[in-house]
DNA sequence: AATGAATGAGTATTCATTCAT
DNA sequence: TATGAATGAATACTCATTCAT
């Protein structure tokens, strides 16, 4: 507006920004969740953090580096939630209310997150990194429903509840938070 | 003209070719199989085919459109399978058999398939124009379903397939056909 | 000058330009004569041909086939004015009268060759793929000397070659045509 | 602080160094010796000494200052080695000797020598600060020359000299010692 | 009808250098 | 005195798309 000069994201004069690496990590889970890891760029997670080019390639050795962070990242926050719904249970009553509160309320209650999932799960299809990072969260969950049901109960709930979640995603009308406990007592029946 | 100059897909003299543009979508599914649809580009499908870069433009006004085509005519062919294997299902017992095979068989089978799904699924959460190929597909699967069971049943059947084909897809140990017998045996039980 | 957008080369409107392939491989010579191998870039190039960046890497799969193409032609134009004055001297004595206008006139002549020559050096000392280029000229020189003279007198001559250009390439005071008049006949004496 | 983030040459607690900037000279030479004048950046320098990056512009001013300062370290090096040799000779018969035992023993004998040196010579082409360093060394070892030849004896031999010293560099049959005494002594004779 | 050539925007990554601590 | 962090410019290369033939 006052020259030609390209205007950076803000006025630049920011130096010593310790946490930066973090701030970068969350902001490429920004970036994922709305554009999709196809256009998760270098560029475009600078851009979101407001952090010159430069920046990226200092914290992180590659852009792989960027998403198998970011990832960890996002399983981990996730497979936290679970853990302590499924922690609180005192029975299998209360379990499987857990389990129900958590597909309805955690997995599908954020469209960020649930996005985030679906795109860790394609991403995984490729790139072994981030197998190792669905593989060890897989693990995780089953180990949390195992403290309430059978090895493969467990195993079975582990692929409804992602049934559930991934149709809803990818449905326009999702399932209600009804549909979902019926289902999910259904199995448990 | 000079030596090492671009190399075309092979050979020249190639013109009259119908049906090309039909080859261009299968071998778009290669690539999206193989690569992934983030890799998926002109000139990979014009390399799959074994066609000039020129050819890909000349049918197709843009690559969103050999994508649209390609997804389509998976869903298509899967959900092909679906009809006929819930078609020749005599009654509930078969309609169950003929979803196990369905699972095991068809969708686990094939991983070039498996990974086509995937990878349709995760590429719908952005383009509104493949997530009219997954709608219609779903719609289409769960009608299939809705011949032998209620339509809380199909729609819960229909997530519960998905759980299990997503959950072997990217486990390192999937589960076996006996396995996946259990679990849809036990949710219709 | 006009406005703020980087104004290109020259004006764009261009198309259709057979031969430019080999332009490209012309200006690439004159970029590496003019500001070293280090400092040719793609870019610099392009400017050079006034031909925009995407034209380099449509014609050449990486700068690394630039390079090796250049100097390739470099070594193939030296090597036949190579040829042309040795097949051209009927004895011995026209011989060295041969190599003494080769060294003073062709090889130290032209400030551009002579770089190029001394490029080609160092860079082949690197690349295995410019070894070959090397070689190959190195053992067509050879050849040719040894059309008048025997293999040892051939090599010793043909090092002797190399180091009176070197050494005038290098050297503030470069040798006059009569020194190395002299220095070549006393080698042959 | 959290993972994988850019990792330090080795760990920390590194502080006073004297010789430090010694020792990043030396790590220079090796760095251009091995990977080119092309390649020999602050951070490659910095990683084959085992010294943080800042470290590098905390000594030097400029990577070319580290450069001009390599490039004479190394000449020094070759310089006083020829001197020594001639020094030594008695007479005109063993000042023959010691310049094939200088080709054939001290500069052929050293890969790392031999390859800075034709680095020297190509970046001195282009850079007037290395071009001071070439013609000193030139003047220096013509000088030695002249303790036992005549001054255009000693032009022609160190003009032979560098023939066959880069000759041999790279030739892949690289001439034997004998072939080596033989060019220098029929020059001689 | 078909295609080789052309091109501008964009991508990951490297790097010399500056600077705050 | 040292150094980790920061950054803007540059690099090689990819690509969707346009166009002349």
């Amino acid at each position: 507006m006052s020259g030609s000069a390209p205007p950076p994201a803000s006025r630049r004069p920011r130096r010593h920004d310790p946490g930066r690496r973090d701030r970068l990590i969350d902001a490429a889970l920004t970036v994922i969740a709305e554009r999709g890891v196809a256009a998760t760029t270098h560029r475009e997670i600078a851009r979101a953090a407001d952090v010159p080019l430069g920046s990226m390639t200092y914290h992180f050795t590659s852009l792989e580096e960027v998403l198998t962070e970011a990832f960890t990242r996002h399983a981990e926050s996730v497979a936290r939630v679970f853990d302590e719904r499924l922690s609180a249970a005192k029975d299998r009553e209360a379990a499987a209310e857990a389990v129900i509160a958590l597909v309805a309320d955690d997995l599908l209650g954020s469209r960020h997150d649930l996005v985030l999932t679906v795109e860790l799960y394609v991403a995984a299809a490729r790139e072994p990194a981030l197998r190792a990072v669905t593989q060890a969260w897989m693990a995780r969950s089953r180990q949390a429903l195992e403290r309430h049901f059978d090895a493969t109960t467990a195993r079975e709930l582990d692929a409804l509840i992602e049934g559930l979640v991934l149709h809803s995603a990818l449905s326009t009308d999702p399932m209600t938070p009804e549909q979902i406990r019926h289902a999910i007592h259904r199995h448990l029946r």
